[in-house]
DNA sequence: AAAGCGTGGTA
DNA sequence: TTACCAAGCTT
């Protein structure tokens, strides 16, 4: 790769639309620290088009690190909802009231990565961007680059330390916040996972997963662990236009989130008299999940929740399809 | 270190 | 419709 590959990067770069809510231009003012850790966070394992709303309700609720940090759990998780993946949010809290008792973001690559839910992409990324720091982000968009620039044909998770080496040389001394965007940008808009448009790339010349004519080729696919399916229940208990949800443990799934009660969900099979019945996706397994009317009173800790006003209950999506397909029942049965 | 942890978009 | 995949972190 030539030295001005970062260059040319950038250049590029600067040329085309930026898809992030606090993307500054060059010359710019960094942007805030706290917009950008937020903003990483909500990014992992996470699309820019379903954070781009999301990321603007958070900050607009809560417009500093100071007032996320003194926000009631419950109310951050609900913000949360439906983002997935709800330990991040756990650690979103936790890491808020850190920063907020210290006075403000530690500056350092280093510094960050103790802070929870910072993990060595995410502490890279907001050293650069916010801090200009040059650390070496690496995220799977970085690693499919340098794979193909390199034509690097293991599995990435074998190739990790060669990559850190490689994006390690790649990296400018000026602009680093940048350079790590526009590698990411680069990822997601043209050196996609499939169907790479090397027509377009700034870094074609000399690429040799395009040279060898089958760019998608690079780096091989990881193997797909198989996804079991999995059986569960849960109740409905309705009272005066109201039902009764509960908070699962903070541990394990959703764990922490609103949800409808209910026994574990490790049945052989789903029981037949159901009042609905959504199979949703998880990442290790897929839940066929009936809901079964109940009467009488529950027991635990929960509340009533009207029906009117379930969509401000915070319900994570398995959950908030399950009452949208019992309600869609009931309006079925009317009619 | 391998497995657990959500969801929505795209082909 | 299924399969793949996304600006990963934690234990």
């Amino acid at each position: 790769m030539p030295a001005s590959a970062a260059e040319q990067l950038l250049d590029h770069y600067d040329c085309h639309a930026r898809s992030l809510p606090w993307r500054s231009m060059p010359g710019d003012a960094p942007p805030e620290p706290y917009h950008v850790w937020l903003s990483e966070v909500m990014l992992q394992q996470t699309t820019v088009a379903t954070v781009k709303p999301r990321f603007r309700r958070f900050i607009e609720r809560w417009p500093t690190v100071e007032a996320l940090a003194a926000a009631p759990d419950e109310e951050v998780l609900h913000e949360w909802a439906g983002l997935g993946y709800y330990a991040r949010a756990r650690n979103l809290i936790a890491c808020a009231r850190t920063v907020a008792a210290r006075g403000d973001f530690p500056r350092t690559e280093s510094e960050l990565r103790k802070l929870p839910g910072l993990g060595d992409y995410t502490a890279a990324a907001v050293a650069a961007i916010a801090f200009g720091e040059r650390a070496i982000v690496v995220d799977t968009n970085v690693a499919r680059v340098i794979a193909r620039v390199y034509g690097l044909r293991k599995p990435l998770a074998e190739a990790r330390k060669e990559i850190r080496e490689l994006a390690d040389r790649m990296t400018p001394d000026r602009r680093p916040g940048d350079f790590a965007q526009a590698m990411m940008d680069l990822g997601a808009t043209i050196c996609r996972p499939r169907n790479p448009g090397c027509g377009n790339c700034p870094l074609a010349s000399g690429c040799m997963a395009r040279d060898s004519g089958t760019p998608e080729s690079f780096p091989a696919p990881k193997a797909k662990p198989e996804r079991p399916k999995r059986y569960g229940v849960a109740w409905w208990f309705e009272r005066d236009g109201a039902i009764w949800l509960t908070r699962r443990p903070e541990r394990g799934m959703l764990g922490g989130m609103a949800a409808l009660p209910g026994p574990e969900w490790n049945l052989d099979r789903l029981p037949t008299p159901s009042l609905a019945l959504v199979s949703h996706g998880f990442t290790h397994f897929t839940l066929d999940l009936g809901v079964i009317h109940r009467f009488g009173t529950p027991d635990g800790e929960g509340w009533w929740q009207p029906l009117e006003r379930i969509g401000e209950a915070g319900l994570p999506t398995l959950y908030r399809r399950a009452v949208e397909e019992v309600i869609a029942r009931k309006d079925d049965l009317a009619a």
